[in-house]
DNA sequence: TAATACTCTACTTGTACGGTAGGAATAGTA
DNA sequence: TACTATTCCTACCGTACAAGTAGAGTATTA
């Protein structure tokens, strides 16, 4: 039931791209700086959100990532779908013909239920929302 | 973000001994044939449930396993923390010590709230109350 | 042309899952 | 007492995937 590095990763980096939206291309090594992250694993799931067109790449010189929308169009749900796969409990709760109990199975609602919260929660966060908040936390730090 | 089958399997054994409460021991036999599961393997999911205290097990001819609480007293994050370890969906969300960023970090915060709905769902549900539902699917089923 | 940064593919290593297997211990029964 | 049924314990195994590492290749800019 944990996260795998990739998601964490990802929704990381995503969330860093999100701060310095509209400004020019963030670069890896930045990144990979900043969060402490392999630089080339790094590049590996940056590749997964560029296919899925949640980034775009500029290469050469200079170059570097930036966020393909709007940090405000990119839920949660979408990176963690990108990098960890669908939110997934049991194979029933997607396929009826998994499983002969299917229709009547009490257990397959509570898997349908708990997939349910998970799915609930990262789709009503977008990266803008994360943004936002972590401008509060500093502003309030700063007050102290 | 899958279940293992350890957890499936075994809340699916739990519910089949919450069903038979009250009677005689239940054999794992019995079990692993209703549930297509491999004897060999349940036994072991079945040892890590006694372990836990939730079952109690009566060696020896005519034996078998029963609830060693009652249906409504077992939660079925009992179970799931049993057989598939505590809902932790990141290190940090537990460990403050684990990352640096801890104190502020809105990612971790997101992590947190996955897992608080998680086990809010699986808090909620106890044995009884999915041997209850059964119940009530089948009786409206011979209704039909 | 040199330097920079992404791109693509292959490889490695460790770990956990999902079993299988075999025999020992225990308890009822003939 | 011998036999049978059942749990108990330990060891083993194959596979898949996570989490990286590595290196050569390509595009872009200065």
């Amino acid at each position: 039931m944990k996260l795998s590095t990739r998601t964490r990763y990802g929704v990381r980096a995503a969330l860093e791209l999100a701060e310095s939206a509209g400004r020019r291309p963030l670069q890896l090594k930045t990144i990979a700086q900043h969060q402490e992250i392999s630089l080339k694993y790094l590049e590996q799931l940056m590749a997964m959100l560029r296919s899925a067109g949640f980034v775009r790449s500029v290469r050469g010189s200079k170059g570097g990532y930036v966020l393909a929308k709007l940090p405000s169009q990119i839920k949660l749900s979408d990176v963690f779908n990108c990098l960890e796969g669908p939110v997934i409990t049991a194979e029933c709760v997607q396929n009826d013909n998994y499983c002969a109990r299917s229709a009547d199975c009490v257990v397959k609602q509570v898997w349908a239920q708990v997939q349910q919260a998970v799915t609930n929660v990262l789709e009503s966060i977008t990266l803008q929302d994360l943004v936002d908040k972590a401008k509060d936390k500093k502003t309030s730090n700063y007050q102290i």
